[in-house]
RNA sequence: GGGGCUGUAGCUCAGUUGGGAGAGCAAUUCCCUUGCACGGAAUAGGUCGCAGGUUCAAUCCCUGUCAGCUCCA
């Protein structure tokens, strides 16, 4: 069976039990701060277990892309070393949100491996955790199952959790042995070798751990399974690799094709790259982008980890994106999304394997620098830290360069300076607020928030639920005209209240179907079914609709300008302005943001109406409305259309036509990161503002710099019109050696040197000096003839001299030095100063 | 969120006890020369990222800030 159908034979084995299927979320867990991205099947599913979402089936199937590479889950450095370790995965599994329990769970998966697929059941292995007398049983009774199969666990193998907090509980696997030997399996070698395989953890959710480490029961008992496909593809293939399924088999031949290497000489590296590139497409074409923080860091590093290996094959230029096409052809069928994103994840791809490439030569420089200044034949840590640290260069590199100079590297020293760098992250951690920890006055079985503020913003509502955190007061109404911070859309603000208590919304939040107020109690004390009536900040919304539809003009004018390869990353929408992020490569030119200003107000003078409809996800997508990367959709969609011009997904809340929008402008457009482009714009009366202050801006730039033209012209004619002839002629002589002592009036101390070096030219002997008053304060430069430094005359200690007799300080070259004076001195004063000082000083000689 | 490094001419970069801003390439002009990085001469081009501070004096030291790179989380 090839791995489609694999797929395919799962997802109709529990469709034939009623089961509803569902696609997978995107990689990018939306809404859910505490993970990077999916890393199991259930993550979309959470809220479900959390009871803050009614699901909408009680039996669901799917198969959901996964990515391990940070936090609790991280497989990342077992990545190649083996055949079934992968930082991108699938995770098969059959779901039951308080339907079925442990019986159903449990003979299903029994049915599919050994009737469906056929697997040898001399070669199947069950665990159970060692407190769960009930699944041992349910299999004991349920299945056909050899009773000496079932292996007791513990909480390490068979309690399973999602992250420090949320749902768990015991779960049960089913492992297969794929060892050469089948007359020799031993139960003690079940979760301890590499030749048990485990396929299949079925996981009765019961509890919820709690950010102090105990937990509370679950209202409701949820079944959770996940299978991985590409282990049950390298049993049902009758491989010992998951390398060596359909998977990856048209990567590897196209890896071997391109780099004109062999497989078969070269596993490690195959596998790393292969399995990066399915993680690097998949992340990119749900939204991520390389950068330098959080997810988009991660992305990078497993970008460089692949383009690291590609070195071994002999690549000095970018290959990995010329993989992609391998997974689009792979796996598109069962992810559409890759087909549509290929372009921009092959380009994406290619940018950062060059900018990596980059990275490694200033790398290089630093190292050769290293070796220069160090005689001993070992790299210090330190030294190796910091090629890593600042410079981005891999350790491994480091070593193997060492090794070819016949030097090694002091692994323990960068292994402590590691350790430091992470106790200081660790230490500036700061808390986040999960909301799983939210204490609510009830429990949380309760119905949901109906929002109705698309055509109210009063209502007449209940409280339903509250909860003290910190000073703030959270409140749940039974419907809200509160729209909750959501597709980049800022929650609402106003007031909940009633003849004897008030509170102030600062904040409206979401969680999971809950609409979160976030209140400043201001009068009264609250308590649950109290009757409140509600306002929301109208004007303030009122800017936030406008804000809202030219975000939307705004991302359709970016497509038709810069081409189909813009896709939005990310948006603010505020009532003072908006915020879009996009994918674009290049600073967006003058030009097109004028064509891409006129298109939108274009779009404004039409008045075109504004359409919202409620429809089923595929009937949207059909209609070609746009989608948005890690935004997470249910089945029944909100469509927003403007004529022919826009139709996007969005649940935001928007104006009735295009022309209450008035007026539109960019603010300005930067870079965030590599390849994202972010674009401040303003509409409505915050347009003109912004224009006169730019028109002020202007104004002043402009005096300021007819100020300077007219300041150096000035200054120049100073210098030109000081006659140094005239100075040359009137010329004294202390002791026989030539002194010219002269008080000038020019407006720098640039200027002042100038002076000196203009004189030079015409005078070959002696000291000139001058003193002028340069920004209020007397300055004095000094210089002295080369025949004379050779008769030790010293400019700089000249200078040293007149400063400390005028309450200053000097100092600089023989040649030339510079002193500073009090301003209790007149330039007078000075002049005669010097005089007395240089003719003393020259008496000397 | 917390570190490290970098920011000097159009480009690539030099510039230490703080003391009159440099090289190579590119550009302009001229000479030489019919030819693939020609050669020679001259010229122009700098708020030394930005804002404060210390100092007689800051590209250099200190503080803040912005931008790019990079590591940890």
């Amino acid at each position: 069976m090839k791995s489609k159908e694999i797929r395919e034979s799962f997802i109709k084995f529990f469709e034939g039990k009623n089961h509803h299927k569902i696609s997978s979320a995107p990689v990018l867990p939306y809404g859910d701060k505490s993970l990077l991205f999916t890393n199991a099947g259930m993550n979309q599913f959470k809220p479900i277990f959390l009871d803050t979402e009614k699901p909408k089936h009680l039996r669901v199937v799917n198969s959901q892309k996964c990515i391990r590479v940070s936090g609790k889950h991280n497989d990342l450095e077992e990545v190649g070393r083996d055949g079934f370790h992968h930082t991108f995965f699938e995770m098969l599994g059959n779901w039951s949100f308080g339907d079925y329990y442990k019986e159903e769970a449990i003979q299903w998966s029994w049915e599919l491996l050994t009737d469906v697929w056929k697997l040898d059941k001399s070669r199947l292995w069950v665990t159970v955790f060692e407190d769960d007398d009930e699944a041992y049983e349910l299999w004991e009774k349920t299945t056909d199952i050899d009773k000496s199969r079932i292996v007791r666990s513990g909480a390490k193998d068979n309690f399973w959790e999602m992250a420090e907090t949320g749902p768990c509980g015991p779960c049960s696997e089913i492992h297969y042995y794929i060892g050469d030997d089948p007359g020799n399996q031993q139960s003690k070698h079940v979760n301890n070798s590499d030749e048990y395989w485990e396929l299949w953890n079925l996981v009765f959710i019961q509890s919820n751990r709690l950010k102090d480490g105990t937990f509370e029961d679950l209202p409701k008992k949820h079944v959770d399974t996940g299978a991985g496909l590409e282990r049950i593809c390298s049993v049902l293939q009758n491989k010992n690799s998951n390398y060596k399924t359909d998977l990856f088999a048209e990567t590897i031949s196209d890896l071997e094709r391109i780099s004109k290497t062999s497989y078969k000489d070269n596993e490690v590296s195959y596998h790393v790259i292969c399995d990066h590139i399915r993680m690097l497409s998949f992340a990119i074409a749900d939204g991520v982008l390389p950068s330098n923080e959080g997810r988009g860091y991660v992305v990078r590093r497993v970008l460089r980890r692949g383009s690291r290996f590609a070195m071994n094959l002999n690549s000095k230029e970018p290959i990995l994106y010329k993989l992609v096409q391998s997974v689009v052809s792979t796996m598109s069928d069962a992810y559409p999304e890759l087909k549509d994103k290929q372009k921009h994840v092959e380009q994406t791809i290619f940018n950062e394997e060059e900018s990596f490439l980059a990275t490694l030569e200033k790398g290089i420089i630093q190292f050769e620098k290293i070796i220069k200044n160090s005689s001993s034949d070992n790299i210090n840590g330190s030294d190796a830290f910091k090629l890593y640290d600042t410079y981005g260069f891999p350790l491994d590199l480091t070593e193997l360069m060492a090794s070819e100079k016949g030097k090694t590297v002091d692994k323990k020293g960068f292994e402590s300076e590691m350790k430091k760098q992470k106790e200081l992250a660790k230490k500036s951690q700061k808390f986040i607020m999960d909301s799983t920890d939210i204490k609510w006055k009830l429990s949380n079985d309760l119905p949901h928030s109906n929002f109705i503020g698309y055509s109210e913003e009063n209502s007449s509502s209940k409280i339903v639920n509250w909860a003290d955190v910190d000073n703030k007061v959270y409140i749940v109404l039974d419907n809200t005209p509160f729209y909750a911070e959501s597709g980049g859309q800022i929650g609402d603000i106003g007031i909940i209240k009633n003849k004897d208590f008030s509170a102030q919304v600062v904040d409206t939040q979401k969680n999971g179907d809950f609409i979160i107020h976030i209140c400043n109690l201001t009068k009264g004390d609250i308590s649950t079914d109290m009757d409140v009536s509600c306002k929301i900040d109208s004007m303030r919304r009122k800017n936030i609709k406008i804000n809202h539809s030219a975000t939307h003009l705004l991302h359709q004018a970016l497509k038709d300008i810069l081409g189909d390869h813009i896709n939005q990353a990310g948006s603010l929408v505020h009532p003072d302005y908006l915020r879009l992020d996009i994918t674009h490569l290049s600073k967006i030119d003058q030009k097109d943001i004028d064509a891409i200003e006129l298109l939108v107000n274009d779009k404004i003078a039409e008045n075109i109406s504004v359409e919202t409809n409620i429809k089923s996800l595929e009937d949207a997508k059909k209609e070609g409305a746009t989608a948005l990367f890690g935004e997470k959709y249910g089945e029944r969609v909100r469509v927003v259309t403007m004529d022919s011009f826009s139709k996007e997904l969005c649940g935001g809340t928007h104006v009735a036509s295009t022309g209450e929008i008035n007026n539109f402008i960019i603010k300005n457009e930067k870079a965030i990161a590599s390849g994202v482009r972010r674009i401040h714009a303003l509409t409505g009366e915050h347009v003109e503002v912004h224009l006169q202050d730019r028109l002020d801006v202007i104004n002043r730039l402009e005096e300021a710099s007819e100020k300077r033209e007219i300041d150096k012209k000035n200054q120049l004619n100073m210098l030109d019109v000081i006659d140094i002839e005239k100075m040359i002629e009137n010329q004294k002589h202390i002791n026989n050696i030539p002194f010219i002592n002269e008080e000038v009036t020019l407006g720098s101390k640039n200027d002042l040197k100038k002076l000196n070096t203009k004189l030079n030219t015409a005078f070959h002997s002696g000291i000139a000096i001058f003193s002028a008053i340069i920004n209020e304060k007397p300055t004095v430069s000094i210089s002295v003839s080369k025949d004379l430094i050779k008769k030790s005359v010293s400019a700089s200690s000249l200078a040293q001299l007149i400063g400390k007799e005028l309450d200053g300080g000097g100092g600089g070259k023989d040649d030339f030095a510079t002193a500073g004076a009090s301003t209790d001195f007149s330039l007078t004063d000075i002049k005669n100063k010097i005089k007395e000082l240089i003719t003393s000083e020259m008496e000397k000689l």
